[in-house]
DNA sequence: TTGAAAGCGCTAACAC
DNA sequence: GTGTTAGCGCTTTCAA
């Protein structure tokens, strides 16, 4: 590790000179052709600043703090943390990401993220809900991840649930199907309030109409399957809207055991939460694969333009088969991140 | 954020005493009674180390790096990371975690990690793979996780493949199955070589014998199905060893077409890599559930033993199903964790 | 236009 | 036993 010393020895300048070109403070204050010689030297030692050292002095460490909920983290975290470092490694910053319990441990975890002088946290609750961000955090950067604001007041990004549903249930009307069901889920969550609205909305503005009766919301095991037969009974749909993979699975279930064939007898969407279906089932079904990774990348977009106090760089966004904002749009305080999608529906 | 120097002063002693004190250096060097006025100060104010300010003397972050693979890192990192995460957070450790895209982003995610610091690091594959480390790391203590060392000379945790097969086979035996098949992977991999092994191993073992023509190695969709459903119809086995949910959803269709119920016409044991089965199917089948939390626990109580030098305190390590090491056993090199079992084999 | 010097919070020789 | 001093790598007045 070359420090500035050396690379002030070397040159035959001093310390200070040394940091103010290689942090391109010595416009009109360093004869230009020493800083030349400055950040030649820097790079044929490979110079890389320590930021550790650096935040002794200004208190910016260059590291984001991503707190989330113990008991959610697996299927749904990794897409999220993977953006947001991705982005972050993008703006030289650093992750640490810690998680609670949803009590206890929160507010020791956030103050060893202040020990080590974070620069600003995520909040994240992977799945949407609402969350009130504690007074511990009130004057630091926070952005929310797949998660809502109790008191609306900070910026969150989140999967737009009415759009996801609006456009996959669209795709299943567009397919020619006619009695399309929605298989949600019981649990009160705004995904299913915004998914259930966005199924409606596409119905009602076809000669298909809403009807309350093609909805079946469930929960799992036993009781679900037995839900989803008997829709298939009553109503007998062609076309399913699955609130994720799990719920698929029982009109996957179902299907089979009246010799249909879920791709050629009757189509399904579903929601991929356990990326099951990517992996598995995608010729037979249209994933809708919710943008995890998105999310993660633009908050640490957003946190980072907060931080530093100036618009990002969206050059820098990460593609993706989603609509992205415009470039030159200003970050918005809520991002909503619209579906992505892969495979056909079938038929 | 108080310092030793307000405690120095409140308490009328200069920084080094509160140094020594506080870093339990005092015995013999301060007096009892002072220190122990420096002691009641330092919690009167709530003082709590500035860990960067120390390392700057040190050396020691108290950082640790996880380096994982982005193309796997959504559905098993998140047990892992957690687990390291609490097992950091025990021993006052944090995390930073990286992940590379294989080859091009990883040396540069590396000097970055070294940049802040890290004290070691863990070396993951997200799915039990031969792994090469690459040489930049090689004065670091390092842990692989989920991943062999392929020169053998590194300390790994990885998921016992055999014994997982074996012992998922062993609970179908039990179960009275007559026909017992493994759905196994026909991707080249250990998990798959162990779990073949293993299943094997346990059926030799009883009159049953090891019968190839029911090991249908599939990979996904359609020819899968189709692989699966054959096997139905040639040897309709009656036990299901399934490398993972997906492949149990495939013998689940093919039950389903045949108006066959898992859980009461046969029994399904599977791997559950994307946490389908628990959140879904568990009364119907009995899931094994990879120990990803308990890897990542044990790889960090790894890595800091190797960073401290000094054996870690076992009583901490987390309570689990799956048998642990004897709480004073000296942390092996190579720890192999059995499956954690839940629901139970219907019929 | 450049450099000397102080200091961020902490540790560790070395005096006293 | 306790305090003084120096210094980790860097930024930032302030003089020169």
């Amino acid at each position: 590790m070359t420090t500035m010393k050396e690379i002030a020895e070397k040159t035959g300048v001093s310390v200070s000179t040394v940091s103010l070109v290689l942090n391109k403070r010595d416009v009109g204050r360093v004869k230009p052709d020493i800083a030349q010689r400055v950040r030649q030297t820097a790079t044929d030692l490979g110079y890389k600043p320590n930021p550790l050292a650096r935040s002794l002095r200004t208190s910016k460490t260059r590291i984001l703090g991503f707190i989330s909920e113990e008991v959610a983290t697996t299927p749904y975290a990794g897409g999220i943390i993977l953006g947001a470092q991705d982005a972050a490694s993008t703006y030289g910053y650093m992750l640490i990401t810690v998680s609670t319990d949803g009590q206890a441990s929160e507010e020791s975890e956030i103050a060893a993220l202040k020990r080590y002088g974070v620069d600003g946290f995520f909040y994240s609750k992977m799945s949407n809900r609402i969350a009130t961000v504690p007074k511990s955090l009130s004057d630091y950067p926070v952005v929310l991840v797949d998660a809502t604001d109790a008191n609306n007041t900070l910026p969150s990004v989140e999967p737009d649930e009415f759009q996801i549903a609006y456009d996959a249930t669209s795709r299943l009307i567009e397919a020619g199907c006619e009695r399309i069901a929605y298989v949600g889920c019981s649990e009160n969550m705004i995904a299913q309030d915004g998914r259930l609205a966005g199924y409606r909305a596409a119905l009602e503005g076809t000669d298909h109409g809403f009807d309350a009766s093609l909805v079946c919301n469930v929960l799992n095991n036993g009781p679900a399957l037995r839900a989803v037969d008997a829709l298939f009974n009553t109503y007998n749909p062609d076309g399913f809207f699955c609130f994720n993979d799990a719920r698929a699975w029982y009109v996957y279930e179902c299907a089979a055991r009246r010799g249909l064939t879920v791709g050629k007898d009757l189509s399904v969407v579903g929601v991929d939460n356990h990326r099951v279906f990517a992996e598995t089932l995608e010729p037979q079904l249209t994933t809708v694969e919710l943008p995890h990774y998105e999310m993660g990348y633009w908050a640490a977009c957003k946190l980072i333009s907060m931080i530093e106090g100036k618009p990002v760089d969206t050059t820098k966004w990460p593609r993706t088969t989603s609509p992205l904002p415009p470039l030159d749009a200003p970050i918005p305080a809520k991002i909503h991140c619209a579906l992505i999608e892969k495979g056909s529906v079938a038929r």
